[in-house]
RNA sequence: GGGAGCAUAGCUCAGUUGGUUUAGAGCAUCUGCCUUACAAGCAGAGGGUCCGCGGUUCGAACCCGUGUGCUCCCA
C-alpha cells in the first residue's frame, strides 16, 4: 500500500464519521454502566457556528469521547434553540424582501413561514457540528419548539402561575422599539457614550418673567413631563413651594415638587420628571401621584400624547425639538456629557424604558436553592472560583424576570381573556372556558353569559430563555413525563460546557429550574470557556468581519487540526486569541504522526526473527518508552480530571512528537536497510496504538485512521476502552532523561565546533559508573554519530570536552579544532556555577536559615552545594586540558 | 460609581501550602543540515528588572500594602 506524502483529512473525516454513525457508537440507551451526560448549549437555530461555539463543542466532544472510552455510557444530546427575537427579526426581514408585511399575515401564516425558514437554515449548524467530528446522539436532537418541549414550557408556566411565582402587571420594562417587544434586564447591553446635556428653562407660572432651568439628555421627552423636582434642602428653590411651571413648546402647567432623590449638585439641581420614560422618574411619579404621559409609541415614534412631531422617530424628533427650543430661547446651553445607554442585545437599537403590562417570574424564591447548590459545592464551577462571585451576586440581587415578548415565534402564553378582560391561566381554550364558568357564576346558576368564542388567548409568547432553562431535564422529557426511566438515568448531567457570558441568562436559571422540578442540581460541573478573540485581541463579531468561517477552516486544515489549534491555545476559562498559526501547528502534527506511520510501514516489510541482536540493543529504548507512556497516561488523566484540557493536549503532543518520534523511534531505528526485530516492531505498533488512543478524544479522525492502518483491527478506537493506568518506574525515566541530556550536550559540542552531521567522532567517557552506560552505549553512539566509544580514566588531549553531571565526554575528531568557542562556553558556565555556589553558601552560612528551614530543605541545599562544587571541578579540569 | 480578575521570553501561556539546582513550555527568531518517515522536517542555540515601589520572612514570581496599565461583570 502506498501512503500519500502528507495526511489528507478530507476523505478520512467523512469515512470515519459515517462509520461511527453506522455502528451507532454515539447512540446511548440506559444500561448498567454509569452515565456521562452532556447537553449541548443549544445554538440559535438560524445561526451558524462561530468560533466560540467551535471551542465549546470541541471541549464537550473531548470530555464525552474520553468518558466513552473510560467505561461510561456517554450521552451527548444535540439540539437548537428557537431564539424568538433574533429569528423573528430574520423572518420579518425575509418577508419584507418578498414584499410581505408581517402585519398583513395571520399568526398561523407567519408561523408557517417561520418553520419553513427554520427547516431551511436550521440544518446548517447540525452539519457544522458533524464536520467538527462531534460524537452527539443524533437520535436525541431536540429543538426548543418541538411539540413535547412546547408542552413542557406551557406546563411549567401554568405550574409556576398556580404556585404564585408568575404574575402579570404593569411595570417599567426595557422596550425594543425595533422588534416591538419587551426585553428582560439581561437582554440590555450598556455602552459608554458621549452625549449632550441640554439645559432648558421652563417659565414659572408667576406674574413676573421668571424661569427655572433643568438639565436633560432627552429633550424629546419634555412633552411627557408632569413635574419638576428639586431637593427640599436646596435654598435656590426654596421659594418655589407650591409653584408651577410651563413645559416649553406645549405649555403644559406642571407642579414643582420637592424630594430628597434629587442631587442638588448635579446639573442645575432641578430635575424634569417624566414618569413614562425613565425608571427613576416613574418611581418618583408613584410617590408623588403624578400623571403619566406616554409620548413615545411602541415603534419609537412620537405618540399623539406628545402633541408635537407626532409620528416622527424619537431621534429625528430630538433634533427638531432642540432646534425649536433654541429658536424660542428655551435652550440655555449644551454641554458634553459621558453617560451609559442601554442597547438591545438582539437588534442593537437603543432600549426605551416603557411602562407596559407584562408577565414576570418572581425570582427570589427560586434563586435561593440555586445559590445554595453552588455555595455548598454541589455544583462545581471551573476554572476555580473565578465566576462564583458573579454568580452569587446576581442571585442575591436578582430582580423579577420579564418573560413575555410581543412576538409570534415562541410558546404562546396560556392566559385567556373573556370579553370583559378577565383572565385565567389554562392549557387550552376549553379548560379556560370551564374556569371562567366556575369563577364567574354563583353556584347553581345555569347558563352563562360567557361564550367560548369570546375567549381570546394572550397574544404574546415567552422569552426563549424561559424554554431553555428546562433544557437539562426536558431533553429527557423530565417535565412532560416526570420520573421516566431516561431522566432517572441521565439526570443530573455530568458537566455543562458553556460561555461565561450566559451565566445569568442560562446557567443560573437552569439550576433554578432543575432544583424546582427535579429537586436536584442539573449538572455536577460547569466548565466556562473564555471568549474567542482575534489575534489582535478584538472580540470576534460579524460587524468586524474577523470571525472565520468554520467549514472553510476545516476544508483548509482538516477538522483535527482545527480542534487541535483551538484547544492548544485555550487555557481554561481564559480568552482565546485565535490565530491560524495554531491550526497550522495542528496540521503539521497530523503530518508528523502520518510520517511516523510511514516509517513503521517501511519496517513492516523487513522484520527479522524475534530475539535478534537488535532486540538486545533496543531493550533500554523499549522499557524507557513503555514507562514514559505510563507516566504520561497518568498525567493526562489527572489533568483532564481537573479540566485542564489544553495542558493535557500539550502533554500528549510532546509525548508523541518528542518522546516517540524524536527519541524513541530514532533509538530503535535499524541501520540503513537493516531489518528490525519482529518483537521490537510489534511492541512499537502497540505503543503507537496507545498513543492514538490517548490522542483520540482531541483528534478523532487522524487517530482512528492510523489505528486501522497500523494493522488489521477487530475494533474501533472510538469505543476502545482505556486500560487501567499502571505506575511508571521512575529510575528508568531518570536514566532516559540523563541519556537525552548526554546526547544533546554532545551534539551541542559538535555543533559549536562546526562538525557536520555526517562526520563521525570517537567518544571517550570519563565516569565513575561505567555500568550505567552499558545499556545505552549503542543508542548513544548512534545518536551522536560516534563510530567508537570507549571509557577513560583521564583527560584526552586535543578533544572537545563536555560534561553532564559528574561525567566528562571527550569528542575526538580528525578536524582541526577551534578551542576558543569551547573555552568561552566553559568559562561562562564556570561563572554561572560559581555564582550559584555562592548563593547556596550564603544561604547555608545564614544561621537563621539553618535554624528555621525544614530538614529536607536543608539537606537539599547541602546537596546543591556538593553538586555545584563537583561541577566546578569538572569544568576546571576540562579547561586545563584545552589551554 | 460598586465588584471581580489579570500583568512572567517577541507572542500565547504553565509555574501545586513560599525553598526541587540564581524561572519552564509551545509558537516565533537565529545557526547548521535536502541524514533513506517527515524541509509542513531534523539537530542545536539565543532570549526574562517575573509591571513599578514598599513591606512580611532566614528565604518571595508566589504572601501583604500601594501605584500603574488592561479585561470583564453590575448599576
Amino acid at each position: 500500500m502506498e501512503l500519500t506524502k502528507n495526511f489528507e483529512p478530507k476523505d478520512v473525516e467523512s469515512k470515519w464519521y459515517k462509520h461511527w454513525l453506522d455502528k451507532r457508537y454515539f447512540n446511548s440507551k440506559p444500561d448498567g454502566r454509569p452515565a456521562f451526560t452532556v447537553v449541548i448549549p443549544p445554538p440559535n437555530v438560524t445561526g451558524v457556528l462561530h468560533m466560540g461555539h467551535t471551542l465549546n463543542e470541541t471541549v464537550q466532544d473531548i470530555l464525552v469521547r474520553k468518558a466513552r472510552m473510560s467505561g461510561f455510557n456517554a450521552c451527548w444530546v444535540p439540539g437548537s434553540d428557537h431564539a424568538s427575537i433574533a429569528t423573528e427579526a430574520k423572518v420579518v426581514g425575509m418577508l419584507k424582501e418578498k414584499g410581505i408585511d408581517k402585519n398583513d399575515l395571520s399568526r398561523e401564516e407567519f408561523l408557517k413561514y417561520a418553520f419553513e425558514w427554520k427547516d431551511k437554515y436550521g440544518g446548517i449548524i447540525y452539519n457544522q457540528i458533524e464536520r467538527l467530528g462531534c460524537s452527539v446522539d443524533w437520535d436525541r436532537t431536540t429543538f426548543t419548539m418541538d411539540d413535547h418541549y412546547y408542552k413542557a414550557v406551557i406546563k411549567v408556566f401554568i405550574d409556576l402561575y398556580n404556585k404564585g411565582l408568575i404574575y402579570r402587571g404593569a411595570r417599567m420594562i426595557n422596550w425594543d422599539s425595533s422588534a416591538k417587544t419587551a426585553l428582560s434586564d439581561e437582554e440590555v447591553e450598556y455602552k459608554d457614550i458621549t452625549g449632550k446635556l441640554y439645559h432648558l428653562r421652563y417659565k414659572l407660572d408667576t406674574d413676573k418673567e421668571e424661569y427655572i432651568s433643568i438639565a436633560t439628555q432627552r429633550p424629546e421627552t419634555i412633552m411627557g413631563d408632569t413635574a419638576i423636582c428639586v431637593n427640599p434642602g436646596d435654598e435656590r428653590y426654596a421659594h418655589l413651594k407650591d409653584a408651577y411651571a410651563f413645559v416649553p413648546l406645549i405649555n403644559r402647567r406642571i407642579p414643582i415638587i420637592f424630594d430628597d432623590y434629587v442631587d442638588a449638585s448635579f446639573g442645575t439641581g432641578a430635575l424634569k420628571v417624566t414618569p413614562a420614560h425613565d425608571i427613576n422618574d416613574y418611581n418618583l411619579g408613584l410617590k408623588h401621584h403624578l400623571e403619566i404621559v406616554d409620548t413615545i409609541n411602541a415603534d419609537g415614534t412620537m405618540s399623539p400624547a406628545a402633541q408635537i412631531y407626532v409620528g416622527e422617530d424619537r431621534f429625528a424628533a430630538r433634533k427638531k425639538i432642540i432646534k425649536e427650543l433654541e429658536e424660542k430661547e428655551f435652550l440655555v446651553k449644551e454641554e458634553e456629557y459621558t453617560t451609559r445607554l442601554g442597547y438591545s442585545q438582539r437588534t442593537g437599537v437603543v432600549v426605551e424604558p416603557r411602562i407596559s403590562t407584562q408577565w414576570f417570574v418572581k425570582m427570589k424564591e427560586l434563586a435561593e436553592p440555586a445559590l445554595k447548590a453552588v455555595i455548598d459545592g454541589d455544583i462545581k464551577i471551573h476554572p476555580g472560583d473565578k465566576f462564583l462571585a458573579t454568580y452569587k451576586y446576581w442571585l442575591e440581587n436578582v430582580k423579577d424576570w420579564c418573560i413575555s415578548r410581543q412576538l409570534w415565534w415562541g410558546q404562546q402564553i396560556p392566559a385567556w381573556y373573556d370579553a370583559d378582560g378577565k383572565m385565567v391561566v389554562a392549557e387550552t381554550k376549553e379548560e379556560a372556558f370551564e374556569k371562567f364558568k366556575s369563577q364567574n357564576l354563583p353556584a347553581g346558576q345555569a347558563g352563562s353569559k360567557i361564550k367560548i368564542e369570546n375567549i381570546t388567548q394572550d397574544a404574546d409568547v415567552l422569552d426563549t430563555w424561559f424554554s431553555s432553562w428546562l433544557w437539562p431535564t426536558q431533553v429527557f422529557k423530565g417535565i412532560t413525563e416526570p420520573g421516566n426511566e431516561e431522566v432517572k438515568y441521565y439526570y443530573p448531567g455530568s458537566v455543562l460546557v458553556t460561555g461565561q457570558d450566559i451565566i445569568f441568562f442560562w446557567v443560573a436559571r437552569m439550576v433554578m429550574a432543575g432544583m424546582e422540578y427535579e429537586k436536584q442540581i442539573p449538572f455536577k460541573d460547569v466548565y466556562f470557556t473564555g471568549m474567542v478573540r482575534d489575534k489582535l485581541g478584538r472580540k470576534m463579531s460579524k460587524s468586524l468581519g474577523n470571525s472565520p468561517d468554520l467549514l472553510d477552516l476545516i476544508d483548509r486544515y482538516g477538522a483535527d487540526a482545527v480542534r487541535f489549534g483551538i484547544m492548544v491555545s485555550s487555557p481554561a476559562g481564559n480568552d482565546l486569541m485565535f490565530d491560524e498559526a495554531a491550526l497550522e501547528q495542528g496540521r503539521n502534527f497530523n503530518n508528523k504522526i502520518w510520517n511516523a506511520l510511514k516509517l513503521l510501514k517501511m519496517w513492516q516489510g523487513r522484520q527479522s526473527a524475534v530475539g535478534s541482536q537488535q532486540l538486545t540493543e533496543s531493550d533500554f529504548a523499549l522499557s524507557w518508552f513503555e514507562n514514559r507512556l505510563n507516566k504520561v497516561k497518568a498525567d493526562v488523566d489527572e489533568l483532564m480530571k481537573q479540566f485542564r484540557l489544553s495542558e493535557a493536549l500539550k502533554t500528549i503532543y510532546s509525548l508523541i512528537w518528542d518522546d516517540f518520534c524524536s527519541w524513541y523511534l530514532e533509538w530503535i531505528k535499524p541501520g540503513f536497510e537493516q531489518p528490525i526485530d519482529a518483537a521490537v516492531y510489534h511492541k512499537t505498533i502497540g505503543y503507537f496504538e496507545e498513543l492514538m488512543q490517548l490522542l483520540h478524544p482531541y483528534m478523532p479522525f487522524v487517530t482512528e485512521e492510523i489505528y486501522h492502518l497500523l494493522k488489521t483491527q477487530s475494533d474501533d478506537l472510538c469505543v476502545k476502552q482505556f486500560a487501567p493506568v499502571t505506575t511508571a518506574d521512575e529510575n528508568i525515566l531518570l536514566q532516559g532523561e540523563l541519556l537525552k541530556q548526554v546526547i544533546t550536550t554532545i551534539r551541542d559540542g559538535r555543533n559549536k565546533n562546526q562538525l557536520k552531521p555526517k562526520e563521525t567522532i570517537k567518544l571517550f567517557i570519563e565516569t565513575g559508573s561505567k555500568d550505567s552506560y552499558s545499556s545505552i552505549q549503542n543508542i548513544l553512539g548512534k545518536q551522536v554519530n560516534a563510530d567508537e566509544i570507549s571509557f577513560t580514566g583521564e583527560a584526552i588531549p586535543n578533544t572537545i570536552v563536555v560534561a553532564v553531571e559528574k561525567d566528562k565526554f571527550y569528542i575526538k575528531t580528525d578536524k582541526e579544532l577551534d578551542t576558543s568557542t569551547l573555552k568561552n562556553d566553559l568559562l561562562k558556565d564556570l561563572e554561572h556555577q560559581k555564582g550559584f555556589l555562592a548563593s547556596v553558601e550564603k544561604k547555608l552560612s545564614n544561621e537563621k536559615f539553618v535554624q528555621n528551614a525544614k530538614p529536607e530543605v536543608l539537606a537539599l541545599e547541602q546537596k546543591k552545594k556538593a553538586d555545584a562544587e563537583a561541577r566546578i571541578k569538572t569544568i576546571e579540569d576540562s579547561l586545563s586540558t584545552i589551554s
